[in-house]
RNA sequence: CGGGGCGUGGCGCAGCCCGGUAGCGCACCUGCUUUGGGAGCAGGGAGUCGGAGGUUCAAAUCCUCUCGCCCCGACCA
């Protein structure tokens, strides 16, 4: 991609009502647009991230059985009536009316409408189990927006649900997806913890959260000084020592970016979602439920992974991997850097981002800096003059000049250390 | 929803108390000079002062109503 068609700019001012860092760097580094409280366009450097996101997500999914699917964000009252959850689930839920008066949601998340599929889908043991899943916008009427991404009230979820004919069936099944989410954060390159969590309105007794941990985070974690045990706070309320082996407690501030719920029969009772079993009998699905914040994921990784200058990117999820800088107009024409954006391109095929605005060498490192991007190749005409540039790791700021032939092998094992 | 604050060119703000022809920085456009860490000079474009009503010879400024946004408390990926 060239910079010269990318009409989103940097910010040198600080927006002055972003109050936490993934915040204020997305706005400052053309990453989203605000539309309205807890409401935002994500500018293309941010779709990108985005889709590497879900790409990462969907493969850990998939490899657990996974089957994707995409259901409406609107949803009929009467499927939320059904478990009265209409009722239940208070203001948070966005209410509208069609034409005819009919009652209407936008979907915060589909336990109602997935288990509808499946009462009518499944009538059989023998298709049993199913893990379903969708990578969708969900619209919540958040009390307060607030922090960005972080906390939207239309923001972007991997939501799945598992039917099984067994409560020990439905909770391996949460085990694997304990599994997949450790692997996908592992593969994001973030710090995630896994704690005991409460249940809240989605319902069920069993239920676990993925936490990033970040001063920042409005949620905290209750950790036993000695052992693996750890908590939300909601569930430790009123322990004094470690429920596991009697250590002392410490609590510290996290983000929730990922919830397992072991449903039981909650939904599928109340919505006669049920299945045959090996003696004719009728049973209630025993399901399970399973959510990722996406979106809130890409402000995680950047609460976690930023310095003085910008965002820092994991390989994993930079919008780009690499960014060439050619300094100067004579470097822009340089047929040293031509080849080198081409060889460049060729080996990693659409990872590479060329900043060749004609503005002067600082704007360029701060964009640079501000945008994250892991690598930057920086072409000056000093080096060019000897057939060399310098690559300069955005994470560690080392760098080092080389000989331009020799960079995409050289680029190639720096990823490779970076974890890509 | 309670408490606090703010709405003035794209962004950040001053002006409001004490009414009198809308200003600054950044960004943008043109030209010249510059060119490895956010350049200099000169010129230029751009604002229904959130909206409605009122007071007044005159309203960004005073009054009333309204909408939006942000921050602090009760919910959640």
């Amino acid at each position: 991609m060239r910079s010269l068609s990318d009409p989103f700019l940097t910010l040198h001012e600080e927006p002055s009502d972003a109050e936490v860092a993934s915040h204020r760097l997305m706005l400052r580094a053309g990453f989203i647009h605000k539309v309205a409280g807890g409401i935002y366009t994500y500018l293309p450097s941010a779709v990108r991230v985005l889709r590497k996101i879900e790409a990462i997500v969907r493969k850990e999914m998939n490899r657990a059985g996974g089957l994707e699917i995409l259901m409406p964000s609107l949803q009929p009252a009467d499927l939320w009536e059904s478990t009265g959850r209409w009722e239940k689930y208070g203001k948070e839920l966005f209410r509208l009316s069609d034409r005819h008066e009919r009652a209407f949601a936008l979907g915060p998340t589909h336990e109602e409408v997935v288990t509808s599929l499946m009462a009518g889908l499944v009538g059989s043991y023998r298709q049993l189990p199913v893990l379903v899943y969708q990578i969708q916008t969900k619209y919540r009427d958040e009390i307060r927006p607030r922090f960005g991404l972080l906390r939207g009230r239309e923001f972007i979820m991997k939501d799945a649900y598992s039917f099984s004919t067994s409560e020990e069936d439905a909770k391996a099944i949460y085990h694997k997806m304990q599994e997949a989410y450790r692997a996908i954060f592992r593969k994001l390159g973030l710090r995630a913890r896994m704690v005991d969590a409460d249940s809240g309105l989605i319902g069920g007794n069993l239920s676990h959260e993925f936490m990033i941990m970040a001063p920042s985070g409005e949620d905290t974690v209750v950790s036993c000084q000695s052992c693996e045990w750890a908590a939300n706070i909601e569930k430790a309320e009123g322990m004094d020592a470690c429920p596991l082996c009697q250590g002392s407690l410490s609590r510290e501030t996290a983000i929730e970016v990922g919830h397992v719920f072991y449903l039981g029969q909650k939904y599928s009772l109340p919505m006669n979602g049920l299945f045959s079993d090996q003696d004719g009998q009728e049973k209630p699905f025993v399901m399970g439920c399973y959510g990722i914040g996406v979106s809130r994921l890409m402000a995680c990784a950047i609460e976690q992974s930023h310095d003085d200058r910008g965002m820092i990117w994991p390989v994993s999820m930079a919008p780009f991997q690499i960014s060439v800088l050619p300094l100067g107009p004579a470097a822009s024409e340089s047929p040293f850097v031509k080849d080198l954006v081409e060889a460049l391109m060729f080996r990693f095929p659409d990872e590479v981002y060329i900043d060749d605005r004609d503005l002067r060498a600082g704007v360029k490192f701060g964009d640079a800096d501000l945008k994250g991007f892991p690598l930057q190749v920086i072409c000056g005409e000093k080096n060019l003059a000897s057939g060399n540039v310098e690559i300069k790791v955005r994470k560690t700021g080392a760098r080092e000049v080389l000989p331009v032939k020799a960079v995409p092998e050289r680029i190639s094992a720096i990823l490779e250390s970076l974890g890509a």
